[in-house]
RNA sequence: GAGCGGUUAGCUCAGUUGGUUAGAGCGUCGCGUUGACAUCGCGAAGGCCGUAGGUUCGAGUCCUAUACCGCUCACCA
């Protein structure tokens, strides 16, 4: 075995190797001859990945918390599936091809949309392999015969299915509204990809004159003055004195001298700006509101890419931007100005290109969301579905219960294309599951598909069924759906979760899945938001490349809780990769020493357990039952932590170093230490392999080849199973098996042993000269009797030189002197003790001692003793006996060197 | 404007049935290397757990208020 854990060796070979044993399959499988149904699958959808996508920390976090779930459960014996598969990202991925040919001199229109759409699929085939390649080097037990590809065939199939049905059910309508039309992209998008963020404005108050000549004007500010192109009224408030007078008459568009009236509603703040409100019904969401109550007209000024259009008379054809600046400096030329003052303002963005969203109307699909809203609050709210963290279930109410229609066409090429045809000779719209050819009610054949294709999510909203097969009623469908859980990053809760919930009630009735985890974002070492302006960027392909897939893994599950953002450094990583060489070497040590054993066949003398032997199982037993209770309240990084305690801190850092001794002995203590380490091992492997499936997996196959070489003694109860990865998972045994006294002595012990070893630091005293003790040990004599040799061996002790005392009456000369849990230590060394420093230490030591008995005293003088529960009394009052004997000790010796002088 | 989260050691964070001496990793300081591991070991220093109240025998943990930081949603021109 080399002396460190090589990932790089190990891992490719053994995810192939799973793989090609079949474990990443689901054990029952519906397909089957010997399929059962009557176990219960826990499924999960893979969150699908942008196809053309390049691994980032965000899917190093999904990857692994979902492998997590999923070999948890393997290992529970639960017929396990996860379906992977990828995403078309319609917007993202067009847009990068559209850059790629783009450096060629090639733009999409040139190349037309049949060419164009050949190119997507080039990259897609391309690009597909990379990313789907990089999610298996995270070690993802996806069962990869069930891929899915969000425009295959099947769910190509579903989403016609779906966008036809809800066309039939008049949810699904098609109509001029008020949408965020992006002029770059020049596209349509969801309120969902719509940022805003905070950026310094311009407020600019202008002159709306009357139209009547008067010379009297109403005061108006806007953000957008090129929006007053499009205006077609003023709003006052009806109760406004300033304004009332005008109410009815006509003002004047600057510029363009268009007539509009002054209408009043209450939708008119009177505190803010001037009190006036200029209505553009075709360019705002509020106006638009007002404009249909007041019947207003809606003049549209903007083309496809935000320049203005005819309706923009002399400024027709210029830029939005231009328009502002070139319009406000005519008005002011006209006298129309008034001031233009700094305005904080939130600016609408395009998610995807960044630049200004323009609400603009336009004609698209939209989906009524009401009536699939409902089902989707109630599933939740009856605890059909639960959501953790449970905080997040205020966040999805909310959105349901304010949601608005969503639109779902795109004005993009990369897609399912909309299943709508429209007659050219009678008008009729067809929305219909097969290619139409001619009209259904005229005959015409000239008919033509509606150009435009769906949102993205449109098709992703089917995933957990439409990956199974839906519509068709596949075996799949029925056994593994519905799904189990569904783990993402709550950045995506109402994009994909909520809708998801939605559709999965409509179309199949049932919720999609039972159970939602919401991870949270990856952010650098100091919180910051990762970005490549910043620079810091940690890509988890340079990382696995330097630590090892399991360090990273470890350190995303270890490091993250439920909801909330986990900080990534690298030195984490580096600290878990070396928990890894850890484990290696750990693992290293007892295959060493399982080869070098002798077996020792049962005889008829019950082995005699150490106190460690009993400790380190009885402490293993509380770490499984942590861990499960943990596991069940999905808190995996906890979990996580506590193992990673466990091994370090109890396993390695004293078992095994107590091993070392035991090893020693005689022939059948040697063999049963053996046997400990062996089980302890093997539990913290089945423990590890969902966080760490490789490094685990490698050590579990060593350790297992090793054991079984040497004796069946060293089997697991049920003997060794082919692969850690389908290995019996731990289960929490009955709590009073745990050994109580074992831990508290263990405790004792070690606590005296850390106190010698402080000693022998701070006096200098080197590991190699083993020095003679006396120990004072009160009421405890029979457990030092029985532990002094590891003792001695841990603390560097004379072993056959170390007294041990139940009381002293003449403490020795010459000594140093130690307490702890209620132990007095005194050692000797080779040097002469200087008494004027060794009263220091001992009046510092008997200071903290007896600030403790203080303290203790008067906690059992409080309410304290009658009304906490007595076990927790009971403790406190051990320990403050603990303190008082140590007390008496050190003051004694105190005296002792006082004598002295 | 509404909602949510965070505030614990120099840094990054754990601490979910409230139990009385608050933990880890990294960093810092000291000592240590003939076989599990220097990707290591043994020690040390370092925190009035944001602030103010409350509940309780007991609060980092529960409640109320408040400050600051962050996020989400909705947005008034």
């Amino acid at each position: 075995m080399p002396k460190t854990y090589d990932f790089a060796a190990v891992e490719k070979d053994l995810y192939q190797w799973w793989w090609d044993q079949g474990y990443f399959k689901p054990w029952n499988d519906p397909n089957n001859a010997d399929f059962d149904p009557d176990h219960k699958p826990y499924v999960i959808s893979i969150p699908p990945p942008n196809v053309t996508g390049e691994l980032h920390l965000g899917h190093a976090m999904f990857v692994s918390m979902e492998d997590l779930m999923i070999r948890y459960h393997r290992m529970k014996g639960i017929p396990t599936l996860w379906v992977p598969g990828t995403d078309h990202a319609g917007i993202a991925t067009q847009m990068v091809v559209e850059r790629s040919l783009s450096q060629e001199g090639i733009s999409r229109e040139e190349l037309g949309r049949e060419r164009f759409i050949e190119k997507v699929w080039e990259w897609k085939e391309k690009y597909h392999e990379r990313i789907i390649d990089q999610i298996r080097r995270l070690g993802a037990s996806c069962d990869w015969d069930r891929e899915r590809f969000t425009m295959d065939e099947g769910l190509s199939h579903a989403v016609r299915e779906v966008f036809v049905r809800l066309y039939e059910d008049g949810l699904m309508y098609r109509g001029p509204r008020m949408v965020n039309w992006s002029p770059k992209l020049q596209t349509a998008v969801s309120d969902l990809e719509v940022e805003y963020t905070d950026e310094a404005g311009m407020l600019y108050y202008f002159k709306y004159m009357l139209a009547d000549g008067s010379g009297d004007f109403i005061p108006v500010a806007t953000t957008r003055p090129e929006t007053i192109l499009g205006d077609t009224a003023v709003a006052v408030h009806p109760e406004d004195d300033r304004y009332q007078k005008y109410v009815g008459k006509n003002v004047l568009v600057p510029i363009l001298n268009r007539e509009i009236p002054v209408i009043a509603d209450e939708y008119v703040d009177r505190e803010f700006g001037t009190g006036a409100l200029k209505i553009t019904p075709a360019h705002d969401p509020n106006d638009y509101q007002i404009g249909e109550k007041h019947g207003l007209a809606f003049i549209n000024i903007l083309t496809k890419n935000a320049t203005i259009n005819e309706e923009g008379g002399e400024y027709a054809g210029m830029d939005r931007f231009d328009c502002r600046r070139k319009l406000w400096a005519d008005m002011k030329e006209q006298g129309l100005v008034i001031e233009e003052k700094p305005y904080p303002m939130s600016v609408p963005r395009s998610q995807r290109s960044g630049e200004i969203i323009e609400p603009m109307i336009s004609t698209q699909w939209f989906l009524k969301m009401k009536p699939l809203a409902d089902p989707a609050l109630k599933a939740v709210r009856d605890g059909t579905i639960t959501i953790v963290p449970e905080r997040f279930t205020k966040v999805y109410n909310n959105w349901l219960e304010n949601i608005q229609d969503w639109c779902v066409s795109r004005q993009l090429w990369w897609g399912h294309r909309i299943p709508v045809w429209y007659c050219q000779d009678c008008d009729e719209i067809i929305a219909s599951r097969e290619d139409v050819t001619s009209c259904p009610k005229c005959g015409s054949s000239r008919v033509e598909q509606d150009p435009d294709v769906l949102d993205t999510w449109f098709s992703s909203w089917l995933w957990p069924f439409s990956t199974l097969g839906w519509p068709e009623q596949t075996p799949d469908l029925k056994y593994f759906y519905p799904t189990t859980m569904m783990e993402t990053g709550y950045d995506i809760l109402f994009f994909w979760v909520a809708r998801m919930i939605m559709s999965g009630l409509y179309f199949t009735g049932k919720a999609p899945f039972t159970e939602i985890y919401l991870h949270g974002l990856v952010r650098d070492e100091h919180g910051k938001k990762m970005s490549k302006t910043k620079g810091n960027v940690v890509d988890p392909l340079i990382v696995m490349d330097e630590l090892g897939t399991d360090a990273l893994r470890f350190t995303l599950l270890v490091g993250s809780s439920a909801g909330n953002d986990i900080n990534l450094s690298v030195k984490k990583v580096e600290a878990n990769r070396n928990f890894a060489n850890k484990l290696w070497n750990a693992g290293r040590f007892i295959i060493g020493a399982i080869d070098k054993v002798t077996v020792i066949e049962d005889d008829d003398q019950p082995t005699q357990e150490t106190l460690a032997d009993r400790w380190i199982q009885a402490r293993l037993r509380q770490l499984v039952t942590d861990v499960n209770r943990l596991f069940e309240s999905f808190q995996y990084g906890e979990a996580g932590r506590q193992i990673y305690d466990f091994f370090w801190g109890e396993f390695a850092d004293w078992y095994l170093e107590i091993a070392k001794i035991q090893l020693g002995k005689d022939e059948k203590t040697a063999f049963h230490t053996v046997q400990i380490l062996t089980s302890v091992l093997d539990t913290c492997l089945r423990l590890l392999h969902p966080f760490t499936p490789f490094v685990t997996e490698s050590l579990w196959g060593r350790l297992k080849a090793a054991a079984m070489e040497k004796s069946d003694a060293l089997s697991p109860e049920d003997g060794w199973e082919d692969a850690l990865i389908i290995a019996r998972w731990p289960e929490a045994e009955d709590a009073a098996a745990g050994d109580e006294s074992a831990i508290a002595d263990m405790l004792i012990v070690q606590d005296v042993i850390r106190a010698i070893r402080n000693v022998r630091t701070e006096k200098n005293i080197k590991a190699g000269s083993k020095i003679p003790a006396t120990l004072v040990v009160s009421d405890k004599m029979d457990l030092f009797q029985s532990q002094l040799g590891m003792i001695a061996s841990l603390a560097f002790l004379q072993a056959e030189e170390t007294k041990l005392h139940s009381q002293i009456e003449s403490t020795p000369q010459d000594v140093l002197t130690a307490a702890a849990s209620g132990i007095t230590i005194y050692l000797e060394t080779a040097e002469h003790v200087d008494p004027i420093e060794e009263r220091l230490r001992i009046e510092k030591e008997l200071e903290t001692v007896q600030s403790q008995i203080s303290r203790l005293e008067k906690l059992l003088n409080s309410p304290f003793a009658e009304k906490a529960p007595k076990q927790v009394v009971d403790k406190e009052r051990e320990r403050l006996e603990q303190f008082k004997s140590t007390y008496a000790n050190l003051s004694g010796q105190l005296a002792n060197l006082a004598n002295l002088d």
